[in-house]
DNA sequence: CCCATATTTCGATAATCGTCAAAATATGGG
DNA sequence: CCCATATTTTGACGATTATCGAAATATGGG
């Protein structure tokens, strides 16, 4: 993985509403969650939320879809498992370390 | 963990020569680097590295030590560790994600 | 002491970021 | 069609950030 991208993934998470809206998305897995209840839930006025989840979408982080007049975002989880495989990355010479943790959603370990 | 701690951390990383300084820092392990061999490598100039450096210490992500002339400066495993847990938290409600990884320094690893 | 080396602090500048009300856009229902 | 709901875009503001040369500080050697 290049280095621009994780800084982009970094950077949209080191705020705190994105972090906190990140993590909601994280814990509600593939279900996800509307826009308006993240706003709600996280007590920010829809126009902030809206900017910080475009952010959290171009960092790759989240992803978003349609359902009726509400767009749902969710977690992408194979975005978290690249960042912090390249954080971890080399981390112990000696090999010491446990792999990078691998998550996937509720719907694709039903595939797999 | 708190989220505060987190975010400083994540800002820190967020940025092109401080994430390529803690990656350097990471792979050289508890022997460390000096601040002027930092600037070197990275090609940025002291007073900018120390400003970065000033930063990754503020957030708990590097320590430093004196060697002389020399300020020699080193990832802080346990805060690595620490930033990783509280991403990986939650991640898989399934308990399905291997652990998060726990890294050592090799002299850590000697004491254990 | 004085000088050389190593690093930080200062100061100033340009650029980016977070915020939110108001207006615009998109979807669905009657 | 028109209205209500859901969300995004726009615009403007203050605040924070990255940058780097120059000056200041700290350590060690002769």
């Amino acid at each position: 993985m290049e280095a621009q991208p994780v800084i982009k993934a970094l950077s949209a998470l080191a705020q705190e509403h994105r972090l906190a809206a990140f993590r909601l998305l994280v814990q509600a897995g593939s279900e996800g969650m509307a826009a308006g209840a993240l706003a709600e839930a996280l007590g920010v006025p829809n126009s902030s939320l809206s900017f910080h989840l475009t952010q959290l979408t171009n960092a790759g982080l989240i992803v978003q879809r349609r359902a009726s007049r509400s767009l749902i975002y969710s977690a992408d989880y194979a975005a978290m498992n690249g960042l912090v495989g390249y954080l971890m990355e080399n981390c112990c010479g000696g090999g010491i370390c446990a792999p990078a943790a691998n998550c996937v959603t509720q719907a694709e370990r039903n595939v797999a």
